[in-house]
DNA sequence: CATGAATGAGTGTTCATTCAT
DNA sequence: AATGAATGAACACTCATTCAT
């Protein structure tokens, strides 16, 4: 955000202009460090560089500016990724690969890392945040899943498994990588390469744990 | 809880030495129902029968409650598991089998099922209550998980993989469940049958998600 | 208010002049809808048209506005009561039934018949206006009373009763109507008619003030 | 309240018990005197010499707190004037008169003299509460007048007059006289003796509500 | 040991007022 | 003159903790 000379002699639009999006970024990392509840709205604006009465000027409420949050960070990811669902013409297992790993890259090296582990916490106590990030988020990301999956086992280049099932079966250890960094990780425990981490499960997922030789004598 | 003669004779004496295990018990349910902020102290004393102030005689904060609540629950659940991969005598895709189905039994059908979202909920408010259950539970389940792991690559019946990654690859999807059931699976999105999920899991980890011909292909 | 050629021609300047107008007008509505402290200045400024801050060019603060709505709209109504008063040929009965009547549609068939509740209601909070009110418009109403009850006793029409007392007496139904409307009748309770309401109040007083002599002959 | 020896062995005890009756008493000098939204619960707490947090040990809201006030306050009041309309052995008119006079010496010589004010003040803000005083005071006062007229007139001694609009027109002078007190009467115009203003009130009303043959009789 | 009355710090939200443009 | 973005004080209600009994 270079301040141009326009932005100079304007300084009080261009504020305007950025304010909802630089709340929203001092928002979420406040929500991601302290969780939803115990993170205060004070604290949310002053990290904004504004007063609590101005976050008022943007967002309804301590909900709506998480929904804000959720909508503009998130959303947006799951789009590019049913774009790419869409247009992918590689194999499944490619797609697979392809899919989780944009979503590593849009998710896990930004402030929204925290978000999976931040949804687990506070679902509980607020669940209109949880039916909030569910419909906006979890149905969206599991159905770019099912649709991977069904286009493999359609091609007969995956086994007919539980689609349903393993959609979250594949995708668990993707979100415990996360939310692990931002939950016991933080102060103790294994830090995993992310890299490595994925690549054994693609490994693990896609080709299976078992040997060869054992594996095809326990498919007689 | 078996009232013995002794018992009877002098309830008062008994109760007195019940009373903390009484209200970690209430505790940890009330906990993993409503988290740990959320959770009041007068529910948890009224939980237990007691009022308020009786808690502070046992516990000298909210915060030592919590750890107390941890400790007690959690320690005594990883001994039986180190007793059976000491004396398994199956294959290593057995042993992992049947060691996550008694962790499944021993925790999942508990009221020690939420504990694994409360401590990510949590770790990050009390990283040393977080070192703790690294040391006392993750450190050993993951020990479990490793000799499992080497057994089966050591006899030929697994693949190579990288271990250490492995165990929480492996482990990601088992976590997962008790996870969701305790946050965003309590007010909406699908309700998975834990044995279904359970056996594609091992169905995808032992046996890979590509169909045999095109995996042969792959591999080669 | 119908638009001149000048008005047309110089709509900035017309408008400019009309605005102290409108936002009193605005304001009065709201001060009777929602009470003076419920009321919002924003409310206020948007519905006569304008922002906010504008409303500040006409009125140092919310309590400067509050005074220049009571004493805009109150003034006028009593001039013309002095006129009948003066100027009325008929009995004093006829005076009093006359007046109220007068009174009833002035006030009460207009925005201002929720200024008697609102001026009670804020009385307390605003001792400087409450005086201002009180010498402005119920001394002067009191006196139109008066003026009317000595005639009729000096007529010997009506009985000599203790005239400063009788003024509020005989007009206490009256107010109370008004006032019943604007608060407890909003939500509940029963809806006069206002005619019937008057009507009995003149039924019951008149029997009760008139002289016996004359009563007679009236029943007649 | 003599603090006796045993008040002293027992001030906690004490307290407990008085806490309530304290607290509504604070609640209702400050909610007569600044009015129900701009009292402060602290202020009530601190007039009580509580804590805020105590209040909330007797009171689960400003509105509860209010209610009790209401309840405790003026609901008595109400069912000694039942008794007595049950009870009275005289003449309709007499019962008129000592039913006024009974209300007003329950109210107009209280702390509760200044509640109608308040009600009308804050009617329009608080629906509930209006509701609540409607049903809990409004109409079991209009019974007691109802209940007083229609005797008069089944018996002959007043006229058939509308009874329903009666019972407001009859009791406005009375609710006006405290109204007035609590209003524009505290900072400025006359304030009158309420004995006289009642007498002229009776006076007048019962002069214009007794049927004439009664009247006669009565005059002599 | 046990009670439960009492405390008071903590926060989301509203809105009158200001002032740079 | 007019705007509307920004401010910050104000308040009901909760709950962990204390302590007199």
């Amino acid at each position: 955000m270079v301040p141009t000379l326009e932005a100079v002699a304007q300084p009080r639009q261009r504020r305007k202009e950025a304010r909802p999006a630089e709340l929203m970024a001092a928002a979420l990392e406040l929500f991601v460090e302290k969780g939803f509840a115990a993170t205060r709205l004070e604290d949310v604006a002053a990290r904004a560089g504004v007063s609590k009465g101005t976050l008022y000027l943007y967002f309804d409420s301590k909900e709506a500016l998480f929904k804000a949050v959720i909508q503009e960070g998130i959303v947006p990811i799951l789009e590019e990724g049913a774009g790419l669902v869409d247009s992918f013409e590689g194999s499944a297992a490619d797609l697979l690969r392809t899919l989780i790993g944009e979503w590593w890259q849009r998710m896990g090296n930004t402030p929204l890392a925290g978000v999976p582990k931040l949804m687990i916490s506070e679902a509980g106590n607020f669940p209109e945040l949880a039916t909030y990030y569910n419909d906006a988020v979890i149905v969206r990301g599991r159905d770019l899943m099912r649709r991977t999956l069904q286009r493999g086992i359609a091609s007969g280049e995956f086994r007919a498994v539980d689609v349903e099932t393993a959609i979250d079966v594949i995708f668990a250890p993707v979100l415990m990588l996360l939310i692990w960094r931002y939950s016991l990780g933080a102060c103790c425990g294994i830090a995993h390469d992310p890299q490595a981490y994925l690549n054994t499960h693609f490994d693990l997922t896609l080709g299976g744990l078992v040997a060869p030789t054992t594996r095809t004598r326990a498919a007689r």
